[in-house]
Order: C-alpha cells, then structure tokens, then sequence
DNA sequence: GTTCATTAACTGTATGTTCAGTTTATATTG
DNA sequence: CAATATAAACTGAACATACAGTTAATGAAC
C-alpha cells in the first residue's frame, strides 16, 4: 500500500474511483466507505482531501466537464478543405465516442440531479452554453464560406445539441438492437437537410 | 383522520403522495418515514401496502405511464379535416402541457435509474416503443392523404420522439428565460420542414 | 370470526462526519 | 548538515441519525 501521496495526485486518484463505483452502481449505490473500499484507503481519508461528499460531486462534474470540452476533439483548424472540415465536424459531433467521452448513465445522473441542487444546475448550465456558442461559432464561419445556408445560427446551435441529446436518449429506449450509429446517422442527415436548404 | 379505508383508495393515495414527496426531494431525499409523514399515516402501513419500497417505485411507474398513455390527449379523429387534425396532432406533440405531463425532474430521474434498473428500463421501453408505434400509425395515414411526404414513416417517428426528448432537455439547460414555447416552435418548424419536404 | 386496515415497538445495518491521534514529507533555522 | 518546526497525509474508532423492513398486537367490517 502506497503511502503519503499528495493532494494533486490522490484527489484525481479518488475522483477516478468514484466516477467507477458510480458507474457500477449508480447516486444511490455509491457511499464514501465503498469508494474507499475500492482504492483500498481509509474512509476518512476521502472526507481529509474533500471535506464533504456534496464537495467531492462538484469537483466529479468539474472534471467530467473539462473532459467534454477537450478541445481537440472538436477542433479541426488542420482541415484545409472547407468542405470537409465541416463534415468533420458534424460527424464528430454525432459520433459514438464523441457521445461516450462520459458515461450515460453518469451523464443521465447528473441531468437529474441538476433539477433540484442548483450548483449542479449551474455548471451544467454553463458547458451547455459553452458548447452551444463553440457550435454557433463554426456556423458562422461555414456560413460565411457557403458551405451552409441557415439565417439563425444560434438557433441552429440549439437544434444541433437538441437532436444530439435526444440522440443519446433514443439510442437507449428505441434502438432495437441496431447499433447508434444507424440512427445517428438519420439525425445527422436530418440536421444537413436544415442546415444546407 | 380516517380509518379503515381500502386497497383499492389508499395505493392510488399512497402513490400520489409518494410523487408529490419525489417532486420536492428527489430520489435521494424520499424515504418511507418521510411519504408516511406527508399524509399522516404511519410508516407500516405503506410495506403492509406495497410490501417493499422497490415494487412501490415499480407501481408510482405504471400509474405515471398510463397517464401518459391517456389517449384523449393524442387521438384526434373528432377533426374532420386532415390538414386540422395533422396539425392539431403535431401542436400536441411539442406542447408544454403533453410534456408535462409528468414532472421533468420526475421524468429524468427514472430514465436515469433505468441504467441499472432493467424492470424500469423494460417498462420505458415499452412506453416508448408504444409512442413511436403510435406517431408511426398517424404518420401512415397522413402520407396516404398526401398532407406529408415521408418514405419512412417509422424512421420519422423516431425523430420526432428524439425532437421532443430533446426539447425537454434543451428547455432545462438552454432557454435563456424564454418560455418553452419559443424554442418548441423551432423544433416543430423543422420537423415540419422534414415531413413535408 | 375471519379478513383487512392500522399502529406500535423494534431490529440491524449503512450512512456521512467528527475527532483524536500517528506517521511522513518538507521547510526553516542554527 | 543536522536539528527542529510545521503542515499535510493518513488511520481507527466512535458518533448520531436515518433507513427499509419485521413482528406482534389492536381495531373495525363484511
């Protein structure tokens, strides 16, 4: 057993395990005692570097966060063609992985989560924006080059990440065994009707 | 405070309370003690009912989807009309008063359990499985009467549920202080604009 | 007089958190 | 460089509380 590690490793180290045991066994099923259980530490040791479990959320959701808006994957500024810069962008975006960089479920929990704990609220609030005005953003510049043709492109941002949650939530409950990419790919075809006239 | 009433009176009692402690607490904050408290009764009284809280959780779903299910509220063969009741049927679809039928916070919370729940998840399913068959069902008709234009009516129903999950989702995270409805107009706009090419 | 509604008194367990204390790493000083 | 101070990492035990569920008993009703 490792001893005397600091803050900057083990609270990502802690965080890791209980973004596993959450996975595993969803809000109601994870308890700082399993957490510490799985990484083999002592319960108090949680409770040393996060002061509270309510802490310890917010500082998961942080870090799933930041994973999300890894910018490289859904910057393209290496793509010289306009055309398929924007392709691949929009495939990105209706990807499996893109759509898998957290899990679901966890992903589900916290949605849920933010209708009554307004802090959850706030950030998830704040990455939707963010998300939201990245895509508005490349629409403009597609816009611009005629590569598109929509008038209001932030209301097309808001289409984009609608169909794309909605995706999430279909792929779930509807898809009868076919993969994701079968429907997403309907979706996406749909979002280029809309956005190409 | 009364006595000795029925199964048949106390379930439906025990489970409207039960919903109303969920809109308020969430998951996490709704206990036995707590539903007994809100209607005065004392805390057996619910196992003797419902013997465990798991079948009680099974039981509030069933009750919540067969409101849901009420047809008064998506059958519309009272409209002569095609054009009217096409339209009637598409404005009920992505109305705020269709979606919220059942509390969103309520909602998200059981799609979420439904990752690790597989009887809840099998009930959703079902569900929406129904509603797709259903929007399916009216789309055949409509394409036969020429009031759209669609080669897949089953591939269009499944993005008109994806449209109007993601609506809900987009409702909560993205409307800046504008009202449902304003962004719901969009997403039907281009549902439209699908259907009818 | 049996069946069902209801309460009362419990049980065992898991929970988050506190606290008191020990060990280790690091910085400061002589 | 060694001695010391200080903060951080970590452990163990104990806590009050809340939880779902059990069993037994009482009361009313067909």
């Amino acid at each position: 057993m490792r001893k005397n590690q600091n803050a900057a490793i083990r609270k990502p180290e802690i965080l890791e395990s209980y973004y596993q045991v959450l996975i595993q066994q969803g809000f109601e099923g994870t308890s700082i005692s399993k957490i510490a259980k799985h990484m083999d530490i002592h319960p108090s040791l949680i409770i040393h570097y996060f002061k509270n479990k309510e802490n310890m959320k917010l500082e998961l959701i942080d870090l799933l966060i930041e994973k999300y808006k890894s910018p490289d994957m859904i910057s393209f500024e290496y793509i010289e063609d306009d055309e398929d810069r924007f392709n691949a962008f929009i495939d990105t975006l209706f990807s499996f992985e893109w759509s898998r960089t957290v899990d679901p479920g966890i992903h589900f929990g916290f949605y849920y989560l933010s209708f009554r704990n307004k802090e959850i609220q706030r950030r998830f609030k704040r990455m939707f924006v963010w998300l939201r005005d990245h895509i508005q953003e490349q629409l403009i510049y597609f816009n611009s080059r005629h590569i598109i043709d929509v008038r209001d492109e932030k209301q097309a941002a808001d289409l984009i990440i609608t169909l794309m949650e909605g995706l999430e939530f279909h792929s779930h409950f509807l898809s009868d065994g076919q993969s994701f990419d079968t429907f997403s790919q309907i979706a996406k075809k749909s979002v280029l009707d809309i956005l190409k006239k």
